[in-house]
DNA sequence: CTCCTAAATGGAAATCATTTTCATTTATAT
DNA sequence: ATATAAATGAAAATGATTTCCATTTAGGAG
């Protein structure tokens, strides 16, 4: 949590409950959530609470590289989901498609790829990202054999 | 044209004049656009038109592999693209940061990788998407040396 | 510890892309 | 030419997200 706090004052942010909590959530659970899951969770622990208070600090916090969001099945909602590897590093995301839970790895070999699709494509590549969906660990073993 | 016409038969879609005039925009500047570029064509070109239409459209040529859909800057803001590739061909998209074109590419040396990550996840991986930004031969040529 | 100020917040209303409803029109198989 | 399922448009609804603005609060300075 300090290393939290800390990302925070460096961007000027003030450690507020409501942000704090908002970590503690996805830091306890380490599944993602829409902006109305993170609300109805607030909503639990605090006698007041707004939705632009929820959108604001999910923003803020995705934008300090704390969060990371993301869409899925293009239906106009957005995720968000601890970001796990420290900010600067490179790194692409997981989703667990039964639990929901989100991981971090850093492993990419997209560099020995550039080139080629670079001359196949005659573009000048600037960014890329690598999005995966699967089955974590946890769920794989509650899952036994069946499917 | 023949090709989407086809494609159209083949998933019980009638080729109507809107879903011609749609195809035909896109394959013509191979440009991304939003739902709303698509409505401001088409009102160019017919004398009724409706945002429905648009929408309800863009999602079925989607559906059959004719257009891609995909989201930008995280603004809540669809664009869609023709898709070049042949349907059920493994491809990824690749889109022009400066004229907005959108390109298609085969190369994609995902499974190399797909172990590694397993491992070092532990998830087992079912969807994998590869999204690049850059910036196209024609407009490398006409920003020639600068930027 | 108290003050001060910029930052954060909540409620209400606005925004705005997208979708639903439903009556009318149209593409196309027969 | 016709029958019919599919497509369409207008208007209204939806619903996630954002804006506005008055009030509250975190946290550095003193």
């Amino acid at each position: 949590m300090e290393k939290y706090r800390k990302a925070l004052k460096e961007n000027k942010l003030k450690a507020t409950p409501k942000r704090i909590a908002i970590i503690k959530f996805f830091l306890k659970n380490k599944k993602y959530a829409s902006a109305f899951d993170v609300y109805c969770h607030l909503r639990a622990n605090f006698k007041k609470i707004g939705f632009p208070t929820v959108y604001r600090n999910l923003d803020n916090l995705t934008k300090i590289g704390i969060l990371t969001k993301f869409e899925l099945d293009e239906k106009n909602l957005f995720y968000y989901g601890i970001c796990a590897a420290d900010k600067g590093v490179h790194h692409h995301h997981i989703i667990c498609e039964r639990c929901h839970k989100i991981s971090d790895f850093e492993l990419c070999n997209f560099e020995s790829l550039k080139g080629e699709i670079e001359k196949e494509t005659g573009f000048l590549i600037n960014h890329h990202n690598l999005f995966l969906k699967g089955i974590c660990k946890l769920c794989q073993e509650s899952m036994g054999g069946e499917r």
